[in-house]
DNA sequence: CCACTACCATACACTTCTGTATGGACAAGA
DNA sequence: TCTTGTCCATACAGAAGTGTATGGTAGTGG
């Protein structure tokens, strides 16, 4: 362990730059961005703001932090998820996956993405990865190439439109209805 | 006019209470709720916050008065609209139409809703109306009623999450193949 | 012409947030 | 034990936002 960090078994009451980001993301899928300010945050941690600013130069590096790791965690984790899956069930997997979640923190960042260029940037990104990771699903399943994407960005609307509604729980579509929609999508 | 009150041909430069909601209706399209100060207003409308003082008691009557605005315009405005067509048509033209409208302030409200509970049952609610009368045109299409109320909140699930991907307009379908996926939803 | 109302500007007190500066606590290594 | 690095508390200066109080201006009716 020659040159290595001391940084096992974390003391339990001082915090790190990882906690400051966990809290981030739980404040920002709370409270929207608007909601990230140093203050109340320190204050939910049990410090003062003298951590934030020991772990982050100022608030813009922590919204950079926020960001990039959503888009880590977003970019590949369903995707490996359902590849796991056999080929044939693939998409019903994804459908019911994807409609099971309560994505509070998918919706902040969106709405993020309305105020922030960078932020759009990024969200854009993730978007178009995967409506085409579910057109090869589309294609897999048998559907033509020219009507796979097209089905896959109104599938992935369909599922971002849900992230939305969600919140009032008061809309979801059981089971055997999805399958339904499925097959119809598979046509 | 005993007793009107004077309120025609505007002076052009004193400025109305409704003035006020609509620059606060802009301003939440394009900065989000909390972007909704006084100050900034203010200066974009090119008076004091005296003036705004005057017309509202504070922020929150604001709010309420913007709310309510958007409640009024977006419970009926379609529905009605739709209603002007041939019964057989109607479905299609709903899915042209909401898909062509670039829906920036339907974005932020819905938003403003994951922060705040009151905004969120005038949400709900418009949803609720919305979902039913989708349900009501697919099986005046010919699906089966069971089936119908599953495949309209789906239909409308789409709508939503286009209104939300739609900022960078990236991904427009083009309207052939949003007939195909019409046709698919009447079978 | 006078008074009255509608609308706005300005100034004030207060709160909340930001970022910096400085020093203290505490564990680990020499 | 003495020092060093890490992490945090506290105190400060300043920006920005809120709501109030008070006075000014410009039309309008009597």
């Amino acid at each position: 362990m020659v040159g290595a960090v001391t940084n096992n078994a974390r003391d339990d009451d001082r915090l790190t730059r990882s906690d400051w980001i966990d809290q981030g993301l739980r404040t920002l899928a709370s409270g929207g961005a608007g909601a990230l300010k140093v203050g109340p945050m320190a204050e939910k941690l049990k410090v003062s703001r003298g951590s934030f600013y020991w772990h982050f130069a100022d608030i813009a590096a922590l919204r950079s932090a926020l960001l990039q790791s959503w888009q880590e965690r977003m970019t590949d984790q369903v995707i490996r998820d359902v590849a796991g899956k056999d080929e044939p069930d693939r998409l019903a997997y994804l459908l019911k996956r994807a409609f099971a979640t309560k994505p509070r923190l998918d919706r902040a960042i969106r709405t993020w993405a309305t105020e922030d260029k960078s932020v759009a940037a990024v969200v854009a990104a993730v978007d178009a990865e995967r409506i085409a990771y579910i057109a090869k699903l589309l294609v897999a399943a048998g559907v033509a190439r020219k009507r796979a994407l097209a089905r896959a960005t109104f599938l992935y609307w369909a599922y971002l439109g849900q992230t939305i509604v969600m919140a009032p729980r008061h809309a979801a579509i059981p089971a055997p209805a999805l399958d339904d929609i499925g097959a119809l999508f598979e046509s």
